[in-house]
DNA sequence: CTTACAAGCTACAGTCGGTAGAGGTTCAAG
DNA sequence: CTTGAACCTCTACCGACTGTAGCTTGTAAG
C-alpha cells in the first residue's frame, strides 16, 4: 500500500494533482486508513502512470478518460482508440502549422529592425499594422 | 465616437473581451454617455488593434502591456521591445520543438498499430509504457 | 509513552485569456 | 411613444492544475 506522496513521486506527479484526478473521476476513490489518509495499490500506480504519459503526449483529460474506458474492453476493436490518437495528431499538426507562421513573422520583424529608437522600431510597426505581415494568423495564441 | 459594439467589430474582438481588457488595465477607462454607456475615440481603436494583433502573434497580455508602455517613449532605444519579441520567438520555437516530438511519437504509434483488438493496440501499449517512446516529452501539454 | 515533525487532510482562491448568462437599463429609429 | 437592439454590471465557468491556510495523522526517536 502506497501513500499519496509515494504514488506521486513514483509517477512524477504533484500530490495535489493526484487528488485533483480523483476529484474529476479519473482515479477511483482509494482505501483510507482509520485516520482518513489515502492508501493506493499497484493498479492505481499503473492508471496514474498511464494518465501522466498521455498528458505528456498532449491528450486532454477528456480524451484520457475515453482511452481508459476503452482499455477496459480488451476484446473490442481498437478503432476508437486509434481515432482518438489520430485526432490528437491532427491537433498537434494544426498547432505546429500556426506556430511556424508565427515564428516566420517574428523572425522577419526582428530581422528588419535596425535597433534604433522606439519611434523607428520595426517590431512595433508590424504590431500596429497587420498589413505588414505576410501570413494570416487566425485565432488565439 | 464609437460604441463598444462598433469598436469590437472593427477590431475583430468580442464586446466582453473589450470590457475585460479595460478591467485588467490594458485599455483606459473611456468616456461615458449620460446613461453610462462607453464611447471610444480613434486612439482606443488603434490601441485595441495593437493588442489584438499582438495576441494573434502569441504575445501574452503582460508582454503586450510592456510593449504598449514602451511605445509611449518614442525617443528611447527599442532594445526592450526587441528583447520582448525575441523572448516570444524563443517561446514559439520551444513549443514547436516539443510539438514536433509529439507528432513523431503519435505518428509512430499509429503506424505500428495493426488496428486489431484493444488488447493488442499499439497505441495503448505505448501509453502504458514510456519506454516504448523514442523521445522525452518533458512537461505539460 | 511522549514528543516532534513530516506528511497527510479539506476547502478554497488563483492562474491565463477570455466566454456565457442573468437580469436590468439606455439609445435611436420609426 | 413605443419597440427592440445594444448596452450595462455582476457572477460563474472553461482546462488543468497549483498554492495556501489551518488542521489532523502517522511514525520514529528519545
Ligand atoms: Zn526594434
Ligand atoms: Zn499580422
Ligand atoms: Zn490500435
Ligand atoms: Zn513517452
Amino acid at each position: 500500500m502506497l501513500t499519496i506522496g509515494t504514488l506521486a513521486k513514483r509517477t512524477g506527479t504533484k500530490v495535489q494533482t493526484v487528488r485533483y484526478y480523483e476529484q474529476v473521476g479519473l482515479l477511483p476513490e482509494p482505501d483510507r486508513t482509520e485516520g482518513g489518509q489515502r492508501r493506493y495499490g499497484d493498479s492505481d500506480l499503473d492508471r496514474l502512470a498511464f494518465i501522466r504519459h498521455a498528458r505528456q503526449l498532449g491528450f486532454t483529460l477528456e480524451a484520457i478518460r475515453e482511452l481508459l474506458d476503452l482499455s477496459d474492453n480488451p476484446n473490442r476493436s481498437c478503432e476508437d482508440v486509434d481515432r482518438i490518437a489520430h485526432h490528437q495528431l491532427k491537433e498537434v499538426e494544426v498547432r505546429i502549422t500556426r506556430l511556424e507562421a508565427l515564428r516566420k513573422e517574428l523572425t522577419r520583424m526582428l530581422g528588419e529592425c535596425s535597433g534604433d529608437t522606439v519611434a523607428d522600431c520595426r517590431v512595433l510597426e508590424v504590431l500596429r499594422d497587420h498589413a505588414a505581415c505576410l501570413t494570416d494568423h487566425g485565432q488565439g495564441a
